[in-house]
DNA sequence: ATCTAATCGAGACGGTACGTCTCGTCTTATG
DNA sequence: CATAAGACGAGACGTACCGTCTCGATTAGAT
């Protein structure tokens, strides 16, 4: 019952810096965990995310990870943030048709290029199945970025790139969902040879010319 | 001490009546499976559409279920499809705006009003970790779907309400696709009133009026 | 997605006011760890005499639990010994059978009538897979028990009510051991008629009269 | 989802013997299990007999230990009972005072020279803390062995090497509980030659010659 | 009386077992 | 022989407890 009769024996410092039992700083260990998390996420997909696996591959404890994130998916999703902290700095250079092309490739390249087609799709697709990984991922990455897209295209209708009533959610909805349709629904590849026709079609739209609203 | 060791007691021959062993005809069993998967989809949700529930409620057994669909994504795809048979046919007015948005006034309808939302995202979340239920849903729901959509396009172009050299797919990801990513990426709320300013966001782009590719 | 990055928000001074941490008196601390161990252990069992839970109940740490005790075995009995300090003066009326009539209707009335069977068998059996809980036991309870048994059998040998050759620990054992047999081994019920019929067999065995050692 | 997109690999038949999944018959299931926790238990103690541990050493499954087992503690019991198959028969040369001795020697022999004194002193103890292991050790090995017992002692009342009145529970009690008092509450070490004394008392008792009940 | 060192409460942490669930394979018995 | 029933191996789930350790708060003993 007591399985602590070696105790005492004592632990000289060295071997004492992994000694298994015992606390680790709370930040040190969620190092090792997010940095598990994001290799199994990344070597063999979503589904082998699990918090069993985690915790061997983390040296962590079970407990541990359900006492900070309420599944593996959510966990699974911070991983992956941490691991893709790449800018989200809309670039303005003063021509919208430009800046939406240059984020939007940044986008396709991002996702066709740098391997991150799986996991963001793998992520999404279990956002659907667990809420707490959807409100991770639409509070801490899709609606923020919409909304910094949102912003430079306010600052082209002030410049009078764009019409005064242009809708702008719906700019940056018809824009990232053509991609997200064809990742999640249709599964077609695509490439960044889209995305010029993609921001033409968002600017000038199919209707003839000189054809507009009434 | 053996909890089974009174296993083989038999049954006596009143009680044993019909209770279901042997060989069903396979439609019948097909119909059984398919009801009891699309029922317990929509209760319950995709996570409770398990092989094991599924036989059990069909009164069917989990070997003839591996031996029909290779995942339950897949069998629920599948029973979901037999439920919404609802009909693709684009309409023909002579007006593609009309048309465009009548079609997309029905999907939108269809997610918000009759339910479709939780299944319909539920099963898209998961085909992203499925790839049979992947391959299922794109090949069975979504690309014939868009083909019929880029047929009413190609008519429009032939009248000349669109243009020359309008490119159909990126129109039908461009309508379709912002609503999945307001669906599936963002997970806001949306209703028909994003129908209209999608259509004619498409039609007539949010460029200043006069202005155009050059 | 971190529920504990609200941590170290600080506590305001006033409803810090005496919130228990900080340094009590030992001797405090200890009485109400034992209260809480005895009570636990009388209403839940054994089983839940547990660190933890000792530890809330008492409103100590576990830290001091484990500066003062092995395991929550030898917890348990400190505790139960605490609560059940009963007299173990052995009754000396100048007839031994009268006595140890006494004694062990005494002893099964304890264990039959005052609940004391549970906590004790349950002490007992945690006993075998607890060498300090064993040690506890034997040292505190059992064996200065026996010792004072075979004190008054052998007042009983001077005084010529047994034999010059019996073997007092053996009495002892039989005596006690077939209350103990019942309890632990055979658990079938037994109640104060046993003990007469025990001591009789004790003093005069059950060979036929006359019978006896060649 | 679907893990099992792998599926269809094939097997070649030699590997088939030993491939992991699927079904083996009970009996082997049941004997690999015994076997384990049989071993586990003589190796390392009743706190090893794990359920994870069993399964992972039987190669058997979690799932098939509950379905057979209602607690380890059980399964070590029926393990044990598995191992020790040894012969409960009575011996009955007509002597009742040398087959007790004979009986008991035995006994004292097979928990002290065969290592049976720790599993079953742990089993035993575990038994307070384990309604079901409590069941199957009184019914499938206790009460059953007195039984024997209580049976050889009728012969000798009949054959008039007892007493009339004797109380053969008590005297089996008697016996075998001094023996158990010494294992599990005091903890002291006996040998055989505690029984010839044991036996001696039970036949004999402590008073002075000529004195009996009344 | 003040300072310092010990000691306490609180609880995070690694480890491990629990009991339950589902998946996908396989066996057996029934029709 | 195809089916229903369901046992089986594998392994994840979420919870509980153990024993170690960190941290801050408090008190006791030394000054």
């Amino acid at each position: 019952m007591n399985k602590s009769s070696i105790k005492g024996v004592g632990m000289s410092e060295e071997t004492a810096a992994r000694r298994g039992r015992g606390r680790r700083p709370a930040a040190e260990v969620r190092a090792a965990v997010l940095a598990a998390a994001g290799r199994i996420l990344l070597q063999d997909g979503m589904q082998a995310v699990t918090f069993d696996r985690v915790a061997v591959e983390a040296g962590s404890s079970k407990t541990t990870l359900y006492k900070w994130w309420p599944s593996p998916g959510v966990l699974a999703a911070e991983a992956y943030f941490a691991l893709s902290r790449r800018t989200l700095e809309f670039p303005d250079t003063g021509d919208i048709r430009a800046d939406l092309i240059a984020q939007l490739t940044a986008f396709v390249r991002y996702l066709k290029e740098e391997g991150a087609e799986k996991p963001v799709s793998e992520l999404l697709g279990a956002a659907q199945l667990d809420p707490g990984l959807a409100r991770a991922w639409s509070e801490s990455y899709a609606l923020p970025r919409r909304a910094l897209a949102r912003e430079r295209l306010r600052v082209a209708v002030r410049q009078g790139q764009l019409r005064e009533d242009a809708d702008l959610d719906i700019i940056v909805d018809q824009l990232w969902g053509a991609c997200y349709h064809r990742l999640l629904v249709l599964r077609v590849p695509f490439d960044e040879s889209l995305v010029e026709r993609l921001v033409d079609q968002a600017l000038y739209g199919s209707a003839p010319h000189g054809a507009h609203l009434s």
